[in-house]
Order: C-alpha cells, then sequence, then structure tokens
DNA sequence: GCGGCAACTGAAACGTGTTTCATTCTGGGG
DNA sequence: CCCCAGAATGAAACACGTTTCAGTTGCCGC
C-alpha cells in the first residue's frame, strides 16, 4: 500500500479504537495523516472504503496469528471451533475499532460489498484449513477423488462464516457479549458439521 | 400506530421502494406525509427508526402470509425450507425496499439493534411453527418433557433466523441473486436440522 | 368560553460525508 | 535547466441527517 494511503488507514484505525464509526471523521483523518481531504478521496472511495481497508489489515494479522498457531486436535469440530474462538477475541480485543468494522463492512455499497465478500473468502481459507487440520493455504493440488470435497469443503466454510459475521453483527448492537458469540459459533460448527457428516453418509448409503 | 406515524412510514416505504435507502430524504417524507421535520423526528429517532418501523409492518405480512399458507408437507426439513422459501420471495418483491430495510436494520444504533432483534424474533416464532408442523403460535402450554425440546427449537430457530438474514445481506450487496439465497437458506435448513438430529441421538445414546 | 399545556409547524442552523476547483507542487523527459 | 502532466493542496460549496427554537394550533379540564 502506498505510503499516504497507509498514514491514511492507520490514521482511521486510531481514531476507530477511540470512538468507533463515529468518530472517524475524515477531516481529522485528513489532518492527521496529513494530506489535503481531496487526497484522501483520490484514493478511497468513501468513509467505508477506509475503514474496509483497515479490516484487510485485520485479516492479514489473523492470518499471521493462525498461521503461527494453527488450530490443534483431533476433531475438525475441534479445530474449526478454536479457530473461530481465535479470531473472535482477536478481533474484539478492540471493540470500537471492531463494530467500526462490522459496521462499514455492512453499510457499504455494492461495490465495497464485493471488498467485504474477499475479507469472507480469506477467513473461508483459514476455516478449510482448519477442517482439514493442515497448515496448507488451501491451495496445494488435490488428487481429482478429493475435488467434490473441496468443493464441499468451501461451501462449509462459507455458511460457517456467514454465520461468523452474523453473530458478529449480534454482538455489535450489543444484543449478546464476546463468550456468547463464541459459544454459539461452536454450536454452530457442531451441528453444521454433524450435518454435513450426515449428509454425506446418507447420500452414501 | 398513530395516524402521522402511520403517514411517515407509508411514505418512507413508498420513497425506499422507488429508489432505496437513499431515496428516502427526510425532508421529503416529511412533506410528502404533510408533517413537518420536527414532528418526524418526535416520532422517531432516526431516519433508521422509521425504515425498521416499515420493517416491522412487513413481518406482520408474511405472518399473514404464513397464518393463511402455512408450509405443508412431511418432512420438517421441507417445512422450514419452504417457509425461508416463501419468506424470501415474499420480501424480495420488491428489491429497493428490502435493501433499504436491511440496510436500516443492521446500520441502526445499539437501542434499534434491539428492534431488529425483536424482529428476528418473529421470524423465530414462525420457523418454530414450521418445525412443528402445526400453525399454533409457538405459545400453547407444553407438555414438561417437551420443555427441553423447546429450548433447542429455539436456539435452531435464531440459528436459522441468523443465517437467512446474512445472505439477505449477501444478496443486498449484490453478491448472490434470490435463487441462490432461497438454494442456499435449503441447505443450510438441511444441514443443521440434520445436525441437530444427530447430536441429539449422540447424546441420547 | 378560557387558560394552559402539549404537540405541531416552519425555518434556520449545525455537523459531517462528499464534490469541486483554482492554485501549487513535483518529478521525469527534452 | 526548463516544461508540463498528473498529483496534492486549501478552501469553499453542497447534500442530507439531525437539532433547535420561536411562534401557532388544538385539545382538555375548569
Amino acid at each position: 500500500m502506498e505510503e499516504r494511503a497507509r498514514r491514511i488507514v492507520e490514521t482511521a484505525v486510531e481514531l476507530a479504537e477511540k470512538g468507533g464509526f463515529e468518530a472517524v471523521r475524515l477531516r481529522d483523518v485528513a489532518s492527521h495523516a496529513e494530506v489535503a481531504l481531496g487526497t484522501l478521496y483520490r484514493r478511497f472511495r468513501s468513509k467505508e472504503d477506509v475503514l474496509i481497508a483497515a479490516f484487510e489489515l485485520e485479516a492479514e494479522e489473523l492470518e499471521r496469528r493462525v498461521a503461527q498457531r494453527p488450530p490443534r486436535g483431533e476433531d475438525p469440530i475441534e479445530r474449526v471451533s478454536t479457530f473461530f474462538g481465535q479470531a473472535t477475541r482477536g478481533l474484539l480485543l478492540r471493540p470500537n475499532l471492531a463494530r467500526a468494522l462490522l459496521k462499514a463492512a455492512v453499510g457499504g455499497d455494492a461495490e465495497l460489498a464485493k471488498r467485504t465478500a474477499a475479507f469472507h473468502g480469506r477467513v473461508h481459507a483459514m476455516v478449510v484449513a482448519s477442517l482439514r487440520g493442515s497448515q496448507g493455504t488451501g491451495h496445494e493440488p488435490t488428487e481429482p477423488e478429493t475435488a467434490q470435497a473441496d468443493i464441499d469443503e468451501r461451501a462449509l466454510a462459507e455458511t460457517l462464516t456467514r454465520m461468523w459475521f452474523s453473530l458478529l453483527l449480534g454482538w455489535s448492537g450489543g444484543l449478546y457479549g464476546e463468550a456468547t458469540v463464541i459459544e454459539e459459533m461452536s454450536q454452530c460448527v457442531e451441528l453444521i458439521l454433524l450435518g454435513a457428516e450426515q449428509r454425506n453418509a446418507r447420500r452414501a448409503g
């Protein structure tokens, strides 16, 4: 990321940490980042755009953490639950920032929704890795036989990621606390992975 | 709902149908509803507040439709899938309005998040009814033995409703079309209900 | 009727996201 | 060294959600 853009995003993060979405006033962002407002608008289409860029940084951080300490455990259910627990706790370390990022992620227009979808895609990859219990990037060559499983894994990961996002939105609205998000997410992982097992068994049988 | 408030919400719905969230300019709403802006702000805390009130009307409409033609079928999975299909198609009949309502539902503050949660609650009740295959309101007296099942049903319904909402957000952002929402939702219903079956079987066994 | 209080009104003002524009800077090619 | 296209700047303007307020209206108890 180019120097000015980086400063802009960093400043937005600082302000969001302190006071959430509303505290990120673009005039302040521009002046603290020492750029003109027009420059900010040359790089970013909107306030949401700036914050979604920050969300992408957050995703990178999560990827680093997961790469360092990949979820262990025998059971895929356990590994995936652990992953989401880790991700949730990491994001919610800075609650005001997290709320601001979520608001930006759902508040943007269709163009920005694609960038949010890309963020989801990065989470999927980590979920798939947790499912498999490998530290792979999710794109190693696989045997033809596992291609179908691949598709299924991806669909499961997408579903779980959507679920996670939805729980985070509930947290953001004050409906439940961090512990509830993690607990509910574990329940969901269990339900959905058990369901997938069962469905595959029925189709095979 | 009081006369003026009703006119305000109706006007907001009309404008939202035509041009979505941004087209609902509160000055226009007030003047078309023939009230002063100050009056609008006496009744509603914000633009989101007005639109969430509209969302509640939408919920009532859905409840009427479901009461008239409750989802049939032998299988709970089939009934719940049918319910969500019906709900999705009903909401997406007016896509601009639907997007506006969703944006309001996720964009509000903590206070409004509670009202959104209440909307979810109404959907839960319909999901539970579909699960059971009865047209009940969800509050008939139940035998003590089914109390535990009740809790489980409610948790399942909440999970499914969150899932639905999350898919609607994806639709709203242009990530997928109506058919995809319905299809994905069916997959989820299948996965989650099979998973619940399986989990209960394991715990019992 | 009448007084008074609460609601309504119209209009202005404010804050902040976003746009515009004339001017100034800057770095790379002649 | 000079030129200039593209980028950056500073400042003003605009749009719209939201707030404020002084004046008006309408209703309810007396």
